[in-house]
DNA sequence: CAAACGTGGGT
DNA sequence: TACCCAAGTTT
């Protein structure tokens, strides 16, 4: 029977079209063959290991992960080895890596994983969800990637690949609907082994095949089924997709201030923040962001370092 | 729910 | 040169 009978009420007519059963073999047996060896997904790689790179790949290419994941495994091979820093060593061992309260969010994470999990990440959905920077997508993968068990896990990949082989668009849309779950729901194979597999190996076709600018559709195994392409692979037509401005902007500030913060091994004081940009009210602004999330730490008389 | 939140490489 | 995009989460 399919699994979708089980999971949804009534799959839409797209998934019954296709059913999940043509799709799992061949994704499955191409991630066999294709699949790019990475640490966190190596035997030997633990929950801790597949945890940090989830946070340091949320919204971060894999080949800038890869070298900062290595010295963090290396430093902090278990969750209390990173609590027992100061939050300052977890920002500043993120270097650029982009999006820095990730940094502080995981040292958090790790604090509740030794305070509260006697040290191990948690195998229960749940309970992942609960720890900060652990939202809806991450706890499915630390679930699903370190622990084998069944449960839909959409990333931007996985939904854009649904978006493309059953809805037959060529973009998902910009936030998760529940539609994209439903259909996710409906896929995800019966048997949990191969449940996790197949979150796996979806993620990775559409991060090596499915691609976002070019997809090389030659390579897909899944192409005779794709919808989209079924319909001669139509453009984008809905609302503009959401960009990002960067330049001039609070995060540009923000930027450079705690690049000058992790650049410095000891505290650092204002005229060298004041330095790193011009205007002086978007610049205390900027200031005063980072100081109420957490990532700098004000001392007396206008001098500044990470947090401790 | 839209907007904020870094950084860098590809086209 | 601009703009797009990258294993999202939080407010």
């Amino acid at each position: 029977m399919s699994q979708s009978a089980r999971h949804s009420a009534s799959p839409s007519p797209a998934v019954s079209r296709l059913g999940g059963d043509a799709l799992h073999d061949p994704v499955i047996d191409w991630f066999g063959e294709h699949a790019r060896d990475l640490p966190w997904r190596r035997p030997d790689a633990g929950a801790w290991s597949v945890m940090v790179s989830e946070f340091m790949l949320q919204q971060t290419p894999v080949v800038r992960v890869l070298p900062v994941h290595q010295e963090w495994l290396a430093r902090w091979p278990r969750p209390a080895d990173l609590a027992a820093e100061s939050p300052g060593e977890a920002v500043r061992a993120w270097g650029r890596l982009g999006y820095p309260r990730r940094a502080l969010r995981l040292h958090a994470a790790a604090t509740a994983i030794a305070a509260q999990h006697g040290g191990e990440v948690p195998r229960d959905h749940a309970q992942l969800l609960a720890l900060p920077g652990v939202g809806e997508y991450t706890a499915a993968a630390v679930a699903s990637f370190a622990y084998g068990q069944r449960h839909i896990v959409l990333d931007t990949n996985v939904r854009r690949v649904f978006a493309r082989a059953v809805s037959g668009t060529a973009y998902p849309p910009n936030a998760t609907t529940a539609a994209e779950r439903r259909t996710a729901q409906a896929l995800l194979p019966a048997d949990e082994a191969v449940a996790a597999r197949w979150a796996a190996a979806t993620m990775e076709l559409g991060a090596l095949v499915c691609t976002a600018r070019s997809p090389e559709c030659g390579r897909c195994p899944i192409a005779a089924h794709c919808a989209w392409r079924l319909a001669g692979s139509p453009a984008h037509d809905g609302p503009p997709r959401r960009g990002q401005s960067y330049a001039g902007t609070d995060r540009q500030v923000r930027g450079r201030l705690l690049a000058v913060l992790r650049a410095s091994a000891g505290p650092v004081p204002q005229a060298a923040l004041d330095a790193v940009w011009h205007e002086p009210v978007q610049r205390a602004r900027a200031l005063d962001g980072l100081v109420e999330d957490g990532l700098v730490e004000p001392l007396a008389d206008g001098v500044y370092r990470l947090p401790a």
